[in-house]
RNA sequence: GGGCCAUUAGCUCAGGUUGGUUAGAGCGCACCCCUGAUAAGGGUGAGGUCUGUGGUUCGACUCCACAAUGGCCCA
């Protein structure tokens, strides 16, 4: 059956519908790699770099990873921010020299290499060790670069910087050199974090906190004679009651372990302490001194206990006291500090300035003797009497508990939860030795307040940086450098085997620096103490030749502390960096190093400006771990949701503080992912017939193309501002909003008409198309920091010919060069996108787009504007006619329902059949097509 | 335990430099339209005691204090 439809022209095939390649389906997982191949073989960032050499650099330089393992989304949204804010300097025209770089010595990376070969480290010759070591760090960094490179990351990947590369031991020997030449290097004693398992003193970083359960011990501390009636006059009174009973003082610690090294006793100076006469439920008595408000919780421990407080006095006046040790054959002096809680405990605080920094603080303003009978392993030396060869950690506790009970010392035990210092690689509990180390005084030459006082000439992103900086800076102790294992770079340290004084010169130091830089830091260990000196090198303090190696190698705090001496200072990547970006972990971490190493040695900050990230943390708000099982590996989500959905989720989030991600997050980035790339295919569909010939001088196009450029200029001058101040989220906003209101509601939606319908090589489509191709570059240029991937798809989709002056969308201008949008050119655009809202609005009751003809009413002030916008007024509003009237007041829109009938060919109502041939359509309609049918 | 940061619709975020009518957007959701952007596009709508409690004020989501939850750093 013949119907009335099938006998009508198929109009649609004379229109100019957009064709394009660029598909709508994204399949980014299957798709990217083969694009950072085509990068790579065409050189497309370093081409890129050596069209701008001639530009100012602009430098982000690369905190290290640390490698030792796969990359999580933290690595993720610190490499692809890093990535973005390089591209849009790159594509701002800058000389924007990505050098990535790894921290590959340390710790971690022993234990890792050790746990491999399943051996401890003193069988292992450190030149074999450090060979091993290097490997699997090689092996990492492999790895992670392949991962940074899958983000779809720029950088100078074939070239990065690296801690273990002889250039960079030498660079930091070289920096150690200076820092010892201006006096900031020293060695001293210091209760230092010590991890006995793996036998090396630890830096704060280095410190991960716990819970853990120690016993908690009342320990009493007994006296002689003379002691005993020396605390008794300290008392007010109470003497006569106390009568011939024994006196101790009644101490708490929850390390027993530490008693042999303990020499003081801690009392509260401002506390009220009392002298207690206590009755035991077996019905001895005895007189204890500790804290009168302890005393309650005291005799809670054991039921049936009573106590009669005799005197009270201060913790003032107990100072300078004597008591026994409750086992070790030495005395004990009473001392104040400052720190002693009267919340647990007794009030009275067991001191063993060899184990702890507050003790350490302690027992050297009072005076005490530091001793630490503990050695490397964790075991007691023979200090330690009686438990000698017993592990700090292990039996320790336990025997010593048990001699207390069997000497009658022990008052009470009971286990106690809190959370306790451990180290961050084995994860074992740490302890506190008093051993001597290299540390880097921050208070010589003023270097604190110099530091302090550059903090405000960086800028910080966010602004509360600086203020959490200057604390970091003020609060930060004396550095301890060094570290006695073998994977790291040595302190070019000798011992005197005459007058046994350490020497670290610096002039030794540079000397040595040079022999790394030849050789590798491994001839530290392989070669003779006679080889590492200068020829002619002696003793400063006695003049003697014979000296000995220290074996101890630096923090690698300090190593990635030194990156801008190793890697800036070039003509292509300049001193200082422009800026740091790392996670908020950093203002301790590699900020801070960064600032002190710069500031002693240059003089400066070695960053202008520092953005800091938040936490990548689940959909919940909670921390990622891989045993929380919300841990979420780069590589599993980038093969699940592709780079570029990832990536846009960095620019869809507010980085600067915590950052959540889970599944329904990244599907609903994905949603506006498809949003951004369709907008885009639109575009390149209407371009599928355009050529460089076809474009229109910026005066002749049509009022409305004229104003779409204005808006896209405007959008472009606004993303790039906030591109360059870091507010990616900013970016992230404005191009949806445009993408969305301003091209897809509005401008794309009534263009359609004049690109499918007018004749294709017509001005009036040339117009159009000249716009969209502006507003493709200009999107493109904008999506490329952010999507890459997508945005190269997209400029390989252009026509060849109208892309021919860039190979690739890293050619474009971040912001091409325009004539600042008028204010009015833009007050226009918004009127009509607000009119043609209106008309949407209107529509759902009146009748569909073209079915309606328009009546609009301005005052004197619009009415020049709307009309100098001819029939592009109608256009704008997709109806099919429109008239212009006087108002009295703004702007009023009436619609009625068109005149006419429906083209057949453009929708549009108008007058049918003018020409006769062509009963069905409208006169322009039939002039197009009568030109395709001859 | 201390310092800093965060907390606005189911999700991601705006917002208001100096507190003032019905707190916005996108995604998702529901409904409708289109079928010449079509595994697309357009419209309409529901959805929020702006973490909580006090306080200042004529008036606070916006200022102050305290608290809760979470995060980072430190102990």
């Amino acid at each position: 059956m013949a119907t009335e439809a099938t006998k009508r022209p198929d109009y649609r095939k004379t229109l100019n519908l957009p064709q394009t390649e660029f598909p709508m389906k994204a399949d980014l997982p299957q798709r990217e790699p083969a694009r950072i191949a085509w990068w790579a073989e065409r050189r497309t960032y370093e081409r890129r770099l050596e069209a701008n050499a001639g530009a100012q650099p602009w430098i982000l330089h690369d905190g290290p990873p640390y490698a030792n393992g796969g990359l999580h989304m933290g690595h993720f949204l610190n490499k692809v921010l890093k990535d973005i804010f390089v591209k849009v300097h790159l594509l701002d025209g800058l000389a924007a020299r990505f050098v990535p770089g790894w921290d590959m010595h340390g710790l971690p990376i022993e234990i890792e290499t050790l746990k491999h070969l399943g051996v401890h480290f003193r069988s292992v010759p450190p030149a074999e060790l450090r060979e091993k070591c290097r490997e699997r760090a090689l092996h990492w960094l492999g790895v992670q670069r392949d991962l940074f490179m899958r983000m779809g990351c720029f950088g100078l990947w074939e070239t990065p910087y690296r801690t273990i590369d002889p250039s960079f031991e030498g660079t930091i020997v070289d920096a150690l050199a200076e820092l010892a030449q201006q006096k900031y290097l020293y060695k001293g004693l210091r209760s230092t974090y010590w991890c006995p398992t793996d036998e090396t003193a630890l830096a704060e970083a280095e410190i991960e906190y716990r819970d853990h359960v120690s016993p908690s011990v009342y320990v009493r501390f007994p006296t002689d004679a003379a002691q005993r009636d020396d605390l008794l006059a300290r008392f007010d009174g109470g003497a006569e009651e106390a009568g011939e009973l024994p006196l101790a003082v009644l101490c708490w610690t929850t390390t027993p372990w530490s008693l042999p090294g303990t020499v003081g006793v801690a009392f509260n100076p401002a506390a009220e302490y009392g002298l207690f006469r206590f009755r035991h439920p077996g019905g001895g008595e005895e007189l204890l001194i500790f804290a009168t408000a302890l005393l309650e919780s005291v005799l809670a421990l054991v039921p049936g206990t009573t106590a009669r407080t005799l005197a009270t006095t201060t913790g003032e006046r107990l100072v300078g006291g004597i008591v026994r040790h409750p086992f070790m054959d030495f005395s004990v002096r009473l001392v104040d500090a400052p720190y002693v809680e009267l919340s647990t405990g007794t009030g009275a605080v067991t001191t063993a300035p060899g184990h702890g920094p507050e003790d350490f603080d302690t027992g050297v303003r009072c005076g005490l003797p530091i001793i630490t009978p503990v050695d490397e392993s964790g075991r007691f030396t023979a200090e330690a009497g009686p438990f000698q060869g017993l592990h700090v950690l292990r039996d320790a506790n336990a025997r010593i508990i048990e001699h207390l009970r069997a000497s009658g010392m022990l008052y009470f035990q009971l286990d106690y939860e809190h959370s306790y210092a451990h180290c961050w690689r084995c994860h074992n509990p740490v302890i506190f030795r008093a051993t001597s180390q290299w540390f880097m005084a921050l208070d010589v030459n003023h270097l604190r307040r110099r530091i302090t006082d550059q903090v405000s000439g960086v800028a910080w992103h966010p602004a509360w940086g600086e203020e959490r900086m200057r604390q970091m800076i003020e609060n930060h102790p004396d550095w301890c450098l060094s570290r006695q294992r073998t994977w790291g770079t040595p302190i070019p340290a000798f011992d005197c085997g005459e007058c046994g004084k350490e020497i670290l010169d610096a002039r030794v130091a540079r000397h040595i620096a040079n022999l790394f830089r030849e050789h590798g830091a491994v001839i530290w260990w392989t070669w003779e103490a006679e080889r590492l000196l200068p020829a002619d090198f002696h003793c400063p303090h006695c003049g003697s030749a014979k000296l000995t190696k220290e074996m101890n190698i630096v923090d690698i705090w300090f190593e990635s502390g030194v990156t801008h001496l190793a890697v800036l200072g070039s003509r292509e990547l300049p001193w200082p960096a422009d800026v740091y970006l790392e996670g908020s972990d950093q203002y301790r971490g590699w900020f801070r190093s960064n600032l002190i190493t710069a500031v002693a040695i240059k003089g400066a900050p070695p960053y202008r400006e520092v953005v800091s990230t938040g936490w990548v943390v689940d959909p919940d708000g909670r921390a990622m771990h891989k045993s929380a099982g919300n841990y979420i590996a780069a590589d599993g989500a980038m093969n699940t949701y592709g780079a570029d959905v990832m990536r846009l989720w960095v620019a869809s989030v507010d980085y600067e503080a915590d950052v959540r991600v889970g599944t329904s997050i990244l599907a609903n980035v994905g949603e506006v992912y498809r949003n951004l790339r369709n907008r885009v295919r639109f575009i390149l569909g209407n371009l599928f017939d355009f050529t460089p010939e076809a474009v229109v001088a910026p005066g002749a196009l049509q009022p409305l193309d004229r104003l779409a450029v204005a808006a896209a200029n405007a959008l472009a001058d606004r993303c790039a501002a906030a591109y360059r101040e870091y507010r990616l989220h900013d970016v992230y906003l404005a191009l949806s909003a445009f993408v969305n209101e301003d091209l897809s509601a509005f401008y794309l939606d009534a263009l359609k008409d004049r690109l499918y319908s007018s004749a294709a090589g017509s001005p009036q489509r040339r117009s159009a198309q000249t716009a969209l191709w502006h507003i493709a570059k200009t999107l493109l240029a904008l999506y490329a920091p952010v999507l890459s991937f997508t945005a190269e798809e997209a400029w390989q989709s252009v026509p060849a010919a109208l892309r021919a002056d860039a190979d690739s969308v890293f050619f474009l201008m971040l912001a091409q060069a325009h004539p600042a949008p008028a204010e009015a050119e833009l007050a226009l655009w918004e009127r009509l996108k607000s009119l043609r809202s209106q008309v949407k609005a209107q529509s759902e009751v009146e009748g569909k787009d073209f079915e309606l003809r328009a009546v609009v009413r301005a005052d004197a002030q619009s009415m020049d504007a709307l009309r100098g916008l001819g029939d592009d007024l109608r256009e704008a509003l997709v109806l099919s006619a429109l008239e212009l009237e006087s108002g009295a007041e703004g702007v009023q829109l009436t619609l009625a329902r068109a005149d006419g009938a429906k083209c057949a060919r453009c929708w549009k109502y108008r007058e049918l059949g003018v020409d006769a041939n062509y009963p069905l359509i409208c006169a322009p309609c039939a002039e197009v097509v009568r030109s395709l049918e001859g």
